[in-house]
DNA sequence: TTTATATATTGATATATATCAATGTTTAGT
DNA sequence: ACTAAACATTGATATATATCAATATATAAA
């Protein structure tokens, strides 16, 4: 594998040094995936960050009862790393590959002396975790404090914007999933998304 | 002000050397406030990070039209730094005094050079953001994927075995509040306590 | 003490939204 | 092409929960 696939792109990469990204590519461990196979599973031990550098996935909190919300959708690159990995070491959410994916894994401890040893990639780590609790205060309020319409069209305005970047963008996850990220049924969905087109804000193909 | 104050039995500041509490104490900013004062007002500019030192009070996100949601109580010592100081420097929630209380506020400059230079001090401060973040994500599952009475049950035991370490326990915050906590309407929380307590449950004085 | 104001309590009603059910439509396997 | 299975769509119904309203109680002010 090209040594430039699993750190393309990424700030938090962007800031090690050649000699750090060699010891990093030296000590990688390769994974692929199908669509709906499970990277990381909440609750599971969490030994490894990853740099997700092909596919698509979903990061979700598992509720009970199969009620899971998605937090977000994942596309290359991405370095993820758990919650849980200054703490309990445990995983606090999981991860699950939407289309063919593939990750790079690295040690947690390796990441940690990195951490240590490089500032700047420790400047930018911290930014990603301040990153995903930002993200997370706005969904809980976006989830807690809105009706569903609103929820939805905040959801339509994340795909465009944030995940697909274009617009129109072909939907690479289900009506259900929807559901899941704006936290209501999938008849819902269904029925909002038609209101939606009958009222011309958006048009469907 | 005595300096164990501010620091008193809080990890974070267990984790700097005398010279380096020294430095900080010599460079705070005391201030005190009365209940229902704003501390850190969410959007506004983030450029300290404090010590809760005395009193109680209440970090919640805003989610329009006054609908807001409580996310944790605070009790002294709490390290509490924005989520923005790493990016756009703003705050993403907002902090107001229950009962009067004190903070110490240290410029983010300051704070930052600490975890540049001391190690085990970043490592602290990476714990407890990393627990913010484990916090919002259980938060969020347990908002989105509960009935009222099992998020009511949920803030109750909080309160218990987490802010007031004691059961039974004297409520210092009101019955909206409760709510704003577990994300209802005040007459449901009057509704559902009144039923805990019919079905022994709960006893209330 | 009296009055006013905020808080507590409970019931009736309205509403957002899920669930259930029926049917239509696409996709995949034989 | 035919059948089965999954997915999509829409309507009817049920339910969780908010809102509104009325009253009661407690607290604070005059």
């Amino acid at each position: 594998m090209n040594i430039e696939k699993w750190q393309c792109n990424n700030l938090v990469f962007k800031s090690l040094t050649s000699d750090e990204i060699q010891l990093l590519d030296e000590n990688k461990m390769e994974v692929h995936y199908q669509p709906d196979e499970i990277i990381f599973k909440q609750g599971s031990p969490s030994s490894h960050v990853i740099s997700f550098y092909e596919g698509q996935a979903m990061e979700y909190v598992e509720g009970g009862n199969n009620a899971n919300i998605i937090l977000r959708l994942i596309k290359p690159v991405e370095f993820i790393s758990g919650a849980g990995i200054y703490s309990d070491m445990k995983h606090h959410f999981s991860l699950k590959a939407i289309t063919p994916s593939s990750a790079c894994f690295f040690e947690i401890g390796l990441i940690k002396e990195l951490i240590t040893k490089n500032q700047s990639f420790a400047s930018v780590f911290l930014k990603t975790v301040h990153e995903n609790l930002i993200f997370s205060y706005k969904k809980l309020s976006g989830l807690t404090c809105k009706y569903q319409l609103g929820r939805l069209c905040e959801t339509l305005l994340y795909l465009a914007f944030d995940f697909y970047q274009t617009n129109p963008f072909q939907l690479t996850i289900s009506k259900p999933d929807l559901g899941a990220i704006a936290n209501m049924s999938k008849e819902s969905v269904y029925r909002l998304l038609h209101e939606l087109e009958s009222d011309k804000l958006i048009s469907i193909d």
